[in-house]
DNA sequence: TATTTTTACCATCAAATGATGGAATCATAT
DNA sequence: ATATGATTCCATCATTTGATGGTAAAAATA
């Protein structure tokens, strides 16, 4: 598998390729049990054993998705972590959160299978997982919550969940909630961030504020 | 349909009940692809014909659960909001995360039922929905974002969306969550009341000063 | 070109799943 | 006690769905 994906990888073009990006999209929004294989294929426009031919079963087709999720969340936490390091703490959660919300509004299978995996039951017992944990400290890290993202607080872990969902949550929720407020997509996603900067930053920064404070208090 | 909820509601040992509680669980576990009449049966240690005896199809029986958690939802806001009534933005808001998170951790399947409805499409095409938009403006118009609840700006909607959310996602999370922080079952409810307390009321509260400083400024 | 390998599809299977008819059981009213 | 209606289960059906064998086409290799 490991060997299908890269292969899959390297040519995107390629029907394995193919099938994978089908695959994320569909399983993203109908969940494992609520995806069907057909449904998968016809979306490609290809027979369904020519999928098993290349995936092997579902549960293994599945298990690629999440590993090709995992791998795209992870770079892309890469390039927000150079984007933000060395800068004030209001202004890398700033940052940060822009960046992240922009990725996965044109990623929004990325946000949709991470909340599945959050949120729902599977009835097969799934081997690979999402790095949550490990992603989670990393965030954790260049937010200053902790030093070692191995060993951070479960305080921390708590409040990286809190801001990632929430971004998660208004790419995944997209088409239940814009209705709802009735905007088109740009507007939206402008909101979004807008909201989540005014909701999400001032207990960041408030604390770094009462820190601050402290330490002048004790030259 | 309408009778039938009602008539469950009214005895909790009656078959309907019983079936419909059950019902709550697994859907909200598995989602309503990844749920079968089966199982549900098998969970109330019935047979599957006595559960359509009683509630008809699966999807007249998830549309009953909808309606259901749907209820339950409204009345809990209500109470919260009698709770909160009179109070000033900050406490308010502190008292009504603390109250809904106490709630939904008691009734997680709630939490559970409204997520997978988000984030999630359906095969079926699903008459009855929650009323998200309705509520929402609710309890926009209880945290003072709003006068006409039907009025909401998209702002307060998103603003009411961004701590409602991360609250459910938190219940909702606790088995993939916890397991990530090491604490039990209480420690965590305690700790994701207070990071939500932590993260998400200084947003409000900080615009709020600002609005009482240009009142003051302008008298 | 001839041969081998890879790829894709059609037809089909087996299991899972939603659903139902009919018999048996239980409750209730007369 | 009997009759009537409500409830429950067993057996079974039809459809959906995951999966595969065999074959044709295409591509690669000799």
């Amino acid at each position: 598998m490991r060997t299908a994906l890269e292969k899959a990888r390297k040519d995107p073009e390629s029907m394995k390729a193919r099938i994978l990006a089908a695959a994320r999209g569909v399983f993203g929004e109908y969940g494992f049990h609520g995806t069907t294989t057909r449904m998968i294929a016809k979306n490609v426009g290809i027979d369904i054993s020519t999928l098993h031919y290349h995936w092997g079963d579902k549960k293994d087709l599945y298990e690629a998705v999440i590993l090709d999720i995992n791998r795209d969340l992870g770079r892309e936490l890469i390039v927000v972590e150079k984007n933000i390091h060395g800068r004030p703490l209001g202004e890398r959660i700033n940052i940060a959160i822009a960046m992240m919300t922009d990725y996965l509004f044109a990623h929004p299978e990325v946000s949709n299978l991470v909340l599945h995996r959050y949120f729902s039951k599977t009835r097969l017992e799934m081997i690979i997982d999402f790095k949550v944990p490990e992603f989670t400290g990393d965030i954790a890290r260049s937010m200053g919550l902790t030093t070692d993202a191995k060993k951070t607080p479960p305080r921390g872990m708590l409040e990286v969940l809190t801001v990632m969902n929430g971004i998660h949550n208004f790419v995944s929720g997209e088409n239940f909630f814009r209705p709802m407020v009735k905007l088109d997509r740009k507007e939206y996603i402008e909101m979004v961030k807008e909201t989540l900067h005014f909701v999400l930053i001032p207990g960041f920064t408030s604390r770094e504020g009462k820190k601050s404070q402290k330490v002048r208090k004790n030259p």
